[in-house]
DNA sequence: CTAGGTGCAAAAGGTTTGCGGTTAA
DNA sequence: TTAACCGCAAACCTTTTGCACCTAG
């Protein structure tokens, strides 16, 4: 019950903005996007076709990259990229960023809230900013805990 | 004159850093480096490639790439990577962050001096930041300015 | 002398494209 | 009906790797 009023909102809001565009509504699209809604960990596009494949085994690669780009275009996902490996795909539309683990590789969001205010009067003369993307390196909080563990062993 | 200088400079930096790492001076990595300082435009691996090999024609892709790695690690060169297109490399080593254009495609330095203050204390608990990457998106003064000059007419 | 570096060619990702057949509107 | 979309396979671009030879220290 509550799921499917989930799906059918994601299902609007996905009609909704192809439709502003121009585009149709197909089930490959409602596929991929309902596998970025579901988890929400950064998928890959190939973690992305495995997942879509367990429920429409015939969905090709080109397919998803195809898609996500839609996705994107339409505002619903966003890219991101890490310093290595694949383009990751984001569903949170929230104005946000994104902490790396050096340690795990994960990828966590993180609110931003107030974090930069006013940038915008300190770009040199002329420049006009659109967008602004805020990329964390460190420790999570895991492997922040380990590695605290490892070092009282070491020093002692 | 005042380029050998410069140059000698340049040289007696990168054979410390080597040296400190156990790694060996070697002409290519003199030139890769060079070629860097020289035109600091952000190129590609493909362009260091282009211009590395006007001076010394034998210089090979892999070699650019191990170099280019080398310099990275040795914390005289920045990996600067944009939404598509390959990595491209830095040697502006001051704190920056940059601005890519989205009409041109260009990529300028902007200075960040203060621009992003106490940021850690607002992550979540646990969180152990290392480094931090701030990408602006927009347009440069040229096409922002070519723009509001295209504008004006169709308004008119 | 020898560990580390280089050049080459081939492979390995990751992503895009061309095309004939399919489908939503 | 038909423009948009899909699936497939092949191409593409960027980066990495294995290996024989070379060279800085």
């Amino acid at each position: 019950m509550k799921k499917d009023s989930v799906t059918q909102l994601a299902d609007e809001r996905l009609n909704e903005r192809l439709a502003r565009t121009g585009q149709r509504f197909t089930e490959q699209r409602r596929r991929v996007y309902g596998v970025l809604l579901q988890h929400r960990d950064h998928p890959s596009a190939e973690e992305v076709f495995l997942r879509a494949k367990q429920v429409m085994p015939e969905i090709s690669m080109a397919t998803v990259y195809n898609t996500l780009d839609t996705l994107v275009q339409c505002g619903l996902v966003r890219q991101v990229k890490q310093d290595r490996g694949a383009t990751r795909y984001c569903s949170n539309m929230k104005q946000h960023h994104h902490f790396y683990c050096e340690e795990c590789g994960g990828t966590f969001d993180v609110d931003s809230d107030g974090v930069v205010p006013g940038l915008e009067p300190q770009l040199p003369p002329g420049f006009k900013m659109r967008s602004l993307d805020l990329s964390l390196r460190g420790l999570c909080p895991e492997c922040s805990a380990r590695q605290r563990r490892k070092n009282r062993h070491s020093i002692s």
